[in-house]
RNA sequence: GGACAGCUGGCCGAGUGGUCGAAGGCGCACGCCUGGAACGCGUGUAUAGGGCAACCUAUCUAGGGUUCGAAUCCCUAGCUGUCCA
């Protein structure tokens, strides 16, 4: 959530960085507005409460004294009418306020370029040279069905379309690929935790998938409980309503989880094989930390995912996302892409952000700062999807009979 | 699935309608004591919001109700525990 009293300290300022995002003057002058009147009708109520504690307590002391209250109850009565409207006054307002800041999302960082989508996105540096092939690279669906690593029909069969089923070595892979990603994290500082895949509509909203975006999210029915389009929602929520003392900051955490998506309004986009699919694994960077310490953090878990597919031996290259096409709850992202030799192109397959207080806001996540507690900041980023892995894996390391070669780290893994 | 019990501040724990935001203890912080420490003694020690000073509002799991007034009574939900199937 954005932050309120700087909207109304800082209106041209906050306005400014929004609009990069694509956000309408008018809503946020109506957000100032709701939060001006807001704060009226809660003055208005707190002055008829306190009359009415005042006048209990005389209540009280009357009583005790044997003196008539008829006329201090009639008082009271007629000031509890007051009360009732008041406070109705403001829960609409507040719920008002509340919808509307909800649906505004973050302010981007200075240095983000501007830009409308994909397209405008600045490449920061390759790592690792695409190979040459002497053979006509094939695609990753084909790959996987000619090994008997991943059969579509038969997730097709199980679900619905965009399911798959890993088989043999396809499953093995996966698996190697979960265990040597976690390892890798491990090592560079991020504890393991593992949780649950169903989370409820706070933790949505604490990092900000709802309540804007429920159509992309499955829902359990008759129950409000959603299954997790990534494990960023369940592992920055554990923090949720928390205040944090600094010296547990920073928190760096990793998890394995599958992610559920319903993609919707992707119809027609990536149909074919793994890339987009309802159901993915994926390994999953989080960390809490003071604010000045996030920039450090973003860096080293941009670093890491990087780090973990040079040790896959898959050239990539980082892409600093542009305003337009920055995610709802980020302030600055670094997008991870993996060259695919079938598709001759880069696709993302890790997305790293820094949503600073965005999402502490919205999940009241502080933590004591010399006395008054300051919200903390999160950040997340996948290392990595499992399902991309694999596909890059695939392509990169198709022999011309259309075998695969596993990669070296892998190895220990599979055997 | 059924029955019962409980859920109070960082923790333990008192409190069954009226200065209770909440006794007491532990912990923590500061001070005194000490050569230094422990012990002891003293003082302080929830969160959020508004004015941003005095002060005011809200919060004793959550939501609703009764009442002039609720940690305290009633209802619902969640969680924990015990027992029965």
């Amino acid at each position: 959530m954005i932050d309120l009293k700087l909207l109304q300290k800082d209106f041209q300022g906050v306005s400014d960085k929004l609009v990069r995002k694509g956000v309408s003057v008018e809503l946020l002058d109506s957000l100032k507005k709701k939060s001006e009147e807001l704060k009226t009708a809660k003055v208005d109520y707190e002055t008829l409460q306190a009359a009415q504690n005042t006048m209990s307590k005389e209540f009280g002391i009357y009583k005790k004294e044997g003196k008539d209250v008829s006329e201090l109850k009639a008082r009271v009565d007629a000031n509890k009418i007051k009360i009732t409207e008041a406070l109705e006054v403001q829960r609409i307002k507040q719920e008002e306020l509340e919808s509307l800041a909800m649906s505004i999302p973050n302010i981007p960082d200075d240095d983000v370029p501007d830009g409308e989508d994909e397209n405008d996105n600045i490449e920061i540096r390759k790592v690792l040279t695409p190979r040459e092939f002497n053979f006509t690279p094939k695609e990753h669906w084909e790959l996987a069905e000619q090994n008997g690593w991943i059969d579509f029909e038969r997730g097709v069969k199980l679900a619905t379309s965009r399911f798959s089923v890993s088989f043999g070595m396809g499953a093995k892979l996966e698996r190697a690929l979960i265990n040597f990603m976690l390892n890798f994290n491990s090592k560079r500082g991020f504890e393991e935790v593992s949780v649950p895949s169903i989370v409820n509509r706070a933790a949505l909203e604490g990092t900000g998938q709802l309540p804007k975006f429920e159509d992309d999210l499955y829902k359990i029915e008759d129950q409000e409980l959603f299954l997790i389009p990534t494990a960023e929602v369940p592992v920055t929520n554990l923090f949720q309503d928390e205040i944090l003392s600094p010296n547990q900051l920073p928190i760096k955490l990793t998890a394995y989880t599958s992610c559920f998506r319903k993609e919707a309004g992707a119809a027609g986009r990536d149909t074919r094989g793994m890339i987009r699919q309802h159901q993915f694994h994926k390994v999953e960077l989080v960390s809490i930390t003071k604010p000045e310490d996030s920039d450090k953090i973003f860096d080293e878990m941009v670093q890491t995912a990087s780090d973990l597919l040079s040790a896959l031996e898959l050239p990539h290259r980082l892409v600093n996302l542009c305003s337009g096409d920055l995610g709802f709850g980020a302030a600055k992202t670094v997008d991870l892409e993996v060259w695919l030799p079938g598709q001759a192109t880069y696709r993302e397959i890790s997305s790293v952000s820094n949503t600073r207080e965005f999402q502490a806001r919205r999940a009241k996540i502080r933590f004591k700062d010399e006395n008054k507690n300051s919200f903390v900041h999160t950040l997340n980023g996948s290392s990595l999807a499992v399902g991309r892995t694999m596909v890059a894996i695939m392509e990169n390391f198709q022999n011309e009979d259309g075998s695969i070669t596993i990669p070296k780290v892998l190895e220990s893994y599979i055997n």
